[in-house]
DNA sequence: TTAGACATGTAATGGGTTACATGATTGT
DNA sequence: ACAATCATGTAACCCATTACATGTCTAA
C-alpha cells in the first residue's frame, strides 16, 4: 500500500492536478514509484473520501476541468505513521534473472543480443540519474536535499549494479558461444 | 506474465506437485521470483487447460491426493519462445526509497532504526547467498551452472548493494541528528 | 481415534495494466 | 468549424495477497 503514501509525498511538496502528478511520476518520483493516470485519479479519488487530501477551492468540480488537490492535516498524520513505521524489504522480482534461468534448460538463443539490449538501456538510465545528480545536487546541505540526494544515489547504484553484473553476463555468455547447451540444437 | 514460464522452468529441471514446487519456490527460485501456493496452484490449472503440461499418469486426481506434473512439448515451446523474446526492464518500486522520500518531507522520526533493521535483514540475506556459492559452485563449468550461478551472482550483487548504500544512508542521517527538519518538532 | 502434518483448493479483496470514453481549451 | 492537446474519468481483466475450507496420510 504505498501509491497513496507516494502521491501524499508528491502533493505535500507541491499540491497539484492528476495530470500534473502523472507528470511527475514520470519524472523524479517515478524513478523509484512508477505508477500511470489511471491508477492516480482512482487513488485521488479515495484519498478524497477518506479525508486526506482537498480540491483547492478555486477549483470547478466538472469533468475536463482542472483540478487541484492539497493535502489536509489528516492526510499528514498519516504519511507520518506511515513513514515511521516498519515495512520489510521486498524479495526481488526480475524477469530478466528468470529468463536467464529458463535459458539454461531450454537454450541461449538471442540470449546475448537480449544482454546487450538491457546493458544499452541501463546505461542510459544511469547517465541520466549522473545527470540529475550533477545538476540538481552540487553542493546539498539542507537535511531535505540531503535525503533526497540519497534516495537519487540508490537509483545510481542499482543501476551501476547491473551494467556490472550485465558486462559480467555477456562475458560469460560470449565465451559459451559454440558450447554445447540444452536445447541449442547444436547437439542433438 | 512471468510466473507461469517460471513454473515451466521449475517443472523441467524436474517434475513435481505443487506443494513441491512450493517448496522450491521458498528457496532458489524464489530467490529472484516469489510464488504463493495459491498462485501455483491456480496457474498449474491454467497450464494443463492450455496443454502446457500434464499430471502424471500414477497420480490418481482427488483433493489432497499428491499430484505431480511434467512439461509437454508445446510448453517447452512456449518457454523457449519467452525466453528468447524481448523484455524491457521494469522500473525501481522500492518503498523503502519512498519513506525516505516522504521523511524529507514529514521528518525522520524512526528513520535510523528502520534503516538499521533493513541492514540487519539485508546482510542476512547476503550472507545465505554466498553460503549458496560457496556450497554449490566451487569449480561451476557446464554451461547450465555457469548461467545459474550468474543468476546467483545477481543476487549477491544486489544484497551487497542495498548493505553499502543502507551503510552511506545511515552515516548522512545519522550525520544529521538534532538538525532541525521539516515535522521533527523541534523547531516549531 | 485423534492430532498433526501433508496436500490441494475456493473466495474475497485490492493493486496494476490496458483500452476506451468524455469534456474543455487552444490554435488555425 | 476543425484538429490537436489537455484533462479527467470508466470498465474490464489479470495478478497478488490473505484468509479460509477440505481432504489424506501417519503415528501415537
Amino acid at each position: 500500500m504505498s501509491l497513496p503514501h507516494a502521491i501524499l509525498t508528491a502533493l505535500l511538496e507541491k499540491p497539484s492536478s492528476g495530470l500534473a502528478l502523472t507528470r511527475r511520476f514520470d519524472r523524479s518520483i517515478g524513478y523509484f514509484w512508477s505508477a500511470t493516470h489511471q491508477q492516480i485519479y482512482r487513488e485521488l479519488g479515495k484519498l478524497e473520501q477518506a479525508g486526506f487530501i482537498r480540491a483547492l477551492p478555486s477549483a470547478q468540480p466538472s469533468r475536463g476541468q482542472k483540478k487541484e488537490f492539497e493535502v489536509l492535516p489528516a492526510g499528514r498524520a498519516e504519511l507520518t505513521r506511515w513513514a515511521s513505521g516498519e515495512q520489510d524489504p521486498k524479495p526481488i522480482r526480475d524477469a530478466l534473472l528468470l529468463r536467464l534461468r529458463a535459458s539454461a534448460v531450454v537454450g541461449r538463443d538471442g540470449l546475448d543480443a537480449e544482454l546487450r539490449r538491457h546493458l544499452t538501456l541501463h546505461r542510459g538510465q544511469l547517465a541520466e540519474y549522473q545527470e540529475i545528480e550533477d545538476r540538481d545536487f552540487g553542493a546539498a546541505t539542507a537535511p531535505e536535499d540531503r535525503l533526497r540526494r540519497l534516495v537519487l544515489r540508490a537509483g545510481i547504484g542499482l543501476e551501476t549494479f547491473w551494467v556490472e553484473w550485465l558486462e559480467e553476463a555477456l562475458a560469460e555468455v560470449t565465451q559459451m558461444e559454440g558450447v554445447t547447451g540444452p536445447g541449442d540444437d547444436a547437439g542433438g
